[in-house]
DNA sequence: TGTACATCAGTGAACGCGCGTTCACTGATGTAC
DNA sequence: TGTACATCAGTGAACGCGCGTTCACTGATGTAC
């Protein structure tokens, strides 16, 4: 498999990928910080000198990896939307545990997404788009055609809610809290309360 | 100023909490992953040899940082729910407040705290004990002498709530997602919500 | 189809660097008499 | 009070290590004729 490996990826191949998929693996085993550009070439099986043909540094292949990351939360949120009535509760709720979900499937590239070191502005915009959409269904709940300063004033407590369960649930304070409702319960729960003014 | 350092320093000196508070500044100014005891040291005037009298190893160094986190994070809050009624929606709001306003003013240290490397048993313990003084304010709230679990299924959701605005607002991500309610003000709203059924 | 050439992805060796930790040591301090 | 000695906090030099990045190179591929 080396061998295919091998045969495929010189000259035209894929190595970015598999650079960013090397890179991404790292980053959940030890942390952005402790990512070393070598490890990722030892893993993809090529020289150190490689990944400068497609990175102008060490820098630009975690924000690959970040990239990667809200691409998948976005469609992940997509997803989960998709199959609620628009503009409900349900949709909303099922939008917030998709994200809790994704940062407990991904944590260490989660963590780093929202780290704020290696900003870019594609990034940003990366950021927007998932947030984006939140807003799109929270001004549908509230009969709002457009996206106003009501719409983002009741969204952020929504993002506060989950971005905290999906911290709280990777460090594992859940357990340490002797908590056993499930993540479903507890969004659908807090999405109810905190809808209510 | 380096002479008195040095004078009062040498043999049964301080220069434990010297480490300790030069190992806190560079958590705050390059995160837990990029500490290094040779900057500590630096920034101490000691010897890169010196802090293996007082710590085992350069974990332990971050530990103890960790740990003064904890005990300033428990005085904050004794000192903030103490100028409200106990067990009041007022009380339990002014903890989450002095809980962002700590992460707020130590981001570094605070990540670190719930970074989940580095566990100690007394370190542990510390966040128990912080967490402990909020189940007492929610016990009272409800009027149970004890904390059972309905107290701990009504904590959660509202560490939850604090905890994701102590890291969005760290990450800057109140601006991004353009928002100008006070923190006071969120975590009031959020409290009463949240401790509706 | 065959040949000459330009392109450029990946190589391998080297660089300078800062790191965590160890070691035998030194010399200021505290204590026993 | 003075002296001899034990303690032990801090030194400075050294260690082996892995890192990010650069460099001249090689050789497979795509292209023009």
């Amino acid at each position: 498999m080396s061998n295919v490996k091998t045969k495929t990826a010189y000259h035209h191949g894929d190595l970015r990928q598999q650079l960013v998929t090397a890179t991404r693996a790292l980053v959940e085993a030890k942390g952005p910080d402790l990512f070393s550009v070598s490890e990722a070439c030892r893993a993809a099986g090529v020289s150190t000198a490689a990944p400068y043909k497609h990175f102008a540094d060490r820098t630009e292949m975690l924000v690959a990896v970040a990239m990667e990351g809200f691409q998948e939360m976005a469609a992940d949120a997509e997803r989960a939307v998709s199959q609620h009535p628009p503009g409900s509760d349900s949709a909303i709720a099922a939008m917030g545990v998709s994200y809790v979900e994704f940062a407990e499937a991904n944590p260490g590239m989660f963590k780093m997404m929202f780290a704020g070191d290696h900003k870019t502005e594609s990034l940003e915009e990366a950021g927007h788009a998932c947030y984006g959409s939140v807003l799109g269904q929270v001004a549908a709940r509230l009969g709002k055609s457009d996206i106003d300063d009501e719409v983002m004033q009741a969204t952020f407590p929504l993002w506060t809610f989950v971005h905290g369960l999906a911290f709280l649930r990777i460090e594992g304070k859940a357990e340490f809290a002797k908590v056993q409702t499930s993540v479903n319960d507890l969004v659908e729960m807090a999405t109810r309360q905190l809808m209510t003014h």
